[in-house]
DNA sequence: CGCATTTTGTCTCATACGATACAATAAAGT
DNA sequence: ACTTTATTGTATCGTATGAGACAAAATGCG
């Protein structure tokens, strides 16, 4: 028997409760025999995609090049758009200004960034990339184009531009609901 | 003159490089401003989606249960499959085997599962949750359920089922990329 | 059997990270 | 002008977490 008749929702679940509660042998459980249970299947989804998407490449860019995310992400983010602010990299990538603070702290101290303070706000600390920044991000960057290629091949191309447009509705809503 | 040119992909957004290179007066700059003219524009998405959207709930279940992500997480997946291993729930969330083995310790000394070693082999730990620990998942559960339905709310209902499967693709990708 | 190899899970350690409080500047209200 | 209030960024501190080494059990191979 299930113990796990928990949640107001978990009726709705009721013809799939009929699963096998014990499980046979050593078969292997998958993510897809209980993310559609769950009250979250595309948040599970995400998430699963995320961690076994993003997380490794964190890893390998510390190990590799000793660059924190928020470090990466900061050049990621100057290298397309130069005298951005730390608010406006906080606004784009979702990070907390704490996380982008120290970011742009370690770039400057190993000079892969400047900061030059804004003249109509003293408040505001525009960033650029150094030399040596654009160096360095010239080696994340190949990397991080290649992940996204594997990633993207499994989805048509005549499809892609669909798939953009509801990312681009859920990050406008998770936007909204922050 | 924008000092990015850099990275073999640039030339490729040559149309975008037009955009003015210093910011005009104090327009904040916008996620959707850039993450286009990024080698990653996906990857970017998904990011800034999870960032947005997961991070307040880790830490509001942190906060508010006393309950680390991998705490919750085995939680979830117990509540939809009992007996599950910690090698199970890693390969169904993704997470690593550090991660889920400290998540099983503080919850079996919280009472909220219970560890059981399989008798065909020894090395398996089978979970389950006890009575608190479904108690605990029942107060959780409505608050992930009321996330997700706001998150879908802004995909129409007729067309989630295709995004629904684009993600599943996705999930199957990046197990193929690991 | 007997020995190497793999798998599963745990432990220790260094560190990246979020929470909180704070300083500096700007903006708004009176 | 002068006093709140808001915004931007920084510094300190506790903790969650990944890396790596390890123990125990199972499996493969001679």
């Amino acid at each position: 028997m299930r113990q796990n008749a928990v949640g107001a929702t978990r009726a709705a679940c009721a013809m799939l409760a009929a699963l096998p509660t014990a499980l046979p042998g050593k078969r292997r459980v998958n993510l897809f025999d209980i993310c559609d249970r769950t009250v979250m299947p595309i948040a599970y989804r995400l998430g699963f995609i995320m961690n076994v998407y993003r997380e490794p490449i964190i890893r390998q860019f510390e190990a590799e090049f000793g660059l924190i995310r928020p470090e990466w992400t900061i050049l990621l983010c100057l290298a397309e758009q130069d005298g951005l602010t730390a608010r406006d990299i906080c606004d784009m990538t979702g990070l907390l200004r704490n996380a982008i603070s120290r970011g742009v702290a370690l770039l400057e101290k190993k000079g892969l960034i400047t900061r030059q303070s804004d003249r109509a706000d003293g408040r505001l600390m525009r960033l650029s990339m150094t030399d040596d920044g654009q160096a360095i991000f010239a080696r994340i960057e190949p990397i991080l184009q290649a992940r996204e290629a594997a990633l993207l091949s499994v989805i048509p191309e005549a499809e892609r531009e669909r798939f953009r447009g509801y990312l681009d509705l859920l990050c406008r809503q998770v936007q909204e609901m922050a």
